[in-house]
DNA sequence: TGTACATCAGTGAACGCGCGTTCACTGATGTAC
DNA sequence: TGTACATCAGTGAACGCGCGTTCACTGATGTAC
């Protein structure tokens, strides 16, 4: 059952040092996490560590590569619901990001860290954030053909949706959430939905 | 000119090494920046640090006290415009925080990072957010009143509203901001009130 | 198929760098008489 | 007012801890013939 070819074994240990980190970097963060935490968290010796990867950034990297593989697979194939004066739109989107980053709060949560000590991994970040609300453009497009006013213009506007909804999954999706009352999954999604809805098209809703 | 008592000496370094950190934080942030670089700064040396404070941390604690003493000051005094189905409390609301972030740009960074690291500061940091956000029951009490409908229960209305101004202020206002067109501040009051205003009443404006 | 050697993943003790923190020392201010 | 001693803010070289990283070694897999 267990493979026993050497790069079998070697892409076996890369996975379980990547699965190790996550679940560490879930547990104390990436800034906390030391390189014999996550050894030790997968079994490893700590000189292991180094045939896989040159040090901690490096994992990181390779983790954000993993979820950019799997979004590949996933993402484009449908034509998906794209007019925003249909609240319904709205929602399909904040949805979406709200199970993207639960699926991947470790590996965010990381990359947020690990930009406040790394210039290189602050534009990561920024890149990133600035191609999610770039990919709103058309959507929002639909709001201004419908005879409505955005609150900004579309980069601005879409910027806002952005943050919003980020900021939002990053208070309550990573382990540690403040006091107050959780909100559900479906409560955070409606609420943003109705917020956002709202803020983009000036419609009640 | 120059004071010559001791404690008016002693007095003056404090001051010297809060202010040289203030710069230092702005510059490279708090979790990358080193006792030595302070006191560098301040043109101090090294040992001179812990005759004022055992650590970073209590150095931040410090900054994070004469904030609140100083906002302790101006705050309170006046009553101010609490009647959120008024556009106008919205904007005063959203551009006394944005000020207030501005001229505290650099303490807040440091709070940011410091609570990234530490479950201590972290907790600080989500205390301050639930305080923002409770500050806004009140005035959200007047949306329902006058006959609209907030987009969640008041905690959630409150947090979502302090979230998008907090995280909006946070990507602009602090050194290293991102490529795109970065808003004026009247700009930025501007859009965040529009979309709030919308989010949380459901009217146009 | 068997034997001898090469290669490689993994091991963990040891090394060494960076940086926080200490401490003996200096010179100036404060106090006692 | 003057002298002798005490106290204190500040100094910066040195110490030592924590942790990332290395490297000689092991045992198992791969290769050559």
């Amino acid at each position: 059952m267990t493979a026993t070819s050497r790069k079998e074994k070697a892409a076996e240990t890369e996975v379980a040092l990547k699965a190790a980190a996550k679940r560490v970097f879930a547990r104390k963060g990436y800034l906390n996490t030391k390189i014999t935490d996550i050894t030790a968290e997968a079994g490893r010796a700590a000189g292991s560590f180094y045939n896989h990867f040159a040090g901690k950034e490096e994992l990181l990297e390779a983790l954000m590569a993993d979820i950019a593989a799997s979004g590949d697979e996933s993402a484009d194939s449908e034509e998906h619901l794209n007019d925003f004066s249909d609240p319904a739109a709205v929602r399909w989107h904040v949805k979406q990001y709200w199970d993207f980053y639960r699926d991947n709060a470790a590996t965010m949560l990381a990359l947020r860290q690990a930009a406040m000590v790394s210039e290189s991994f602050a534009r990561t970040l920024a890149r990133f954030g600035a191609s999610q609300a770039a990919d709103l453009d058309d959507h929002l497009a639909h709001i201004t053909r419908a005879g409505l006013r955005l609150p900004a213009d579309p980069g601005h506007s879409g910027a806002l949706m952005y943050h919003l909804v980020d900021s939002f999954a990053a208070t309550w999706l990573h382990g540690s959430a403040p006091d107050g009352t959780p909100p559900t999954d479906e409560e955070a999604v409606e609420l943003l939905t109705r917020f956002i809805y709202r803020g983009l098209t000036g419609r009640d809703y």
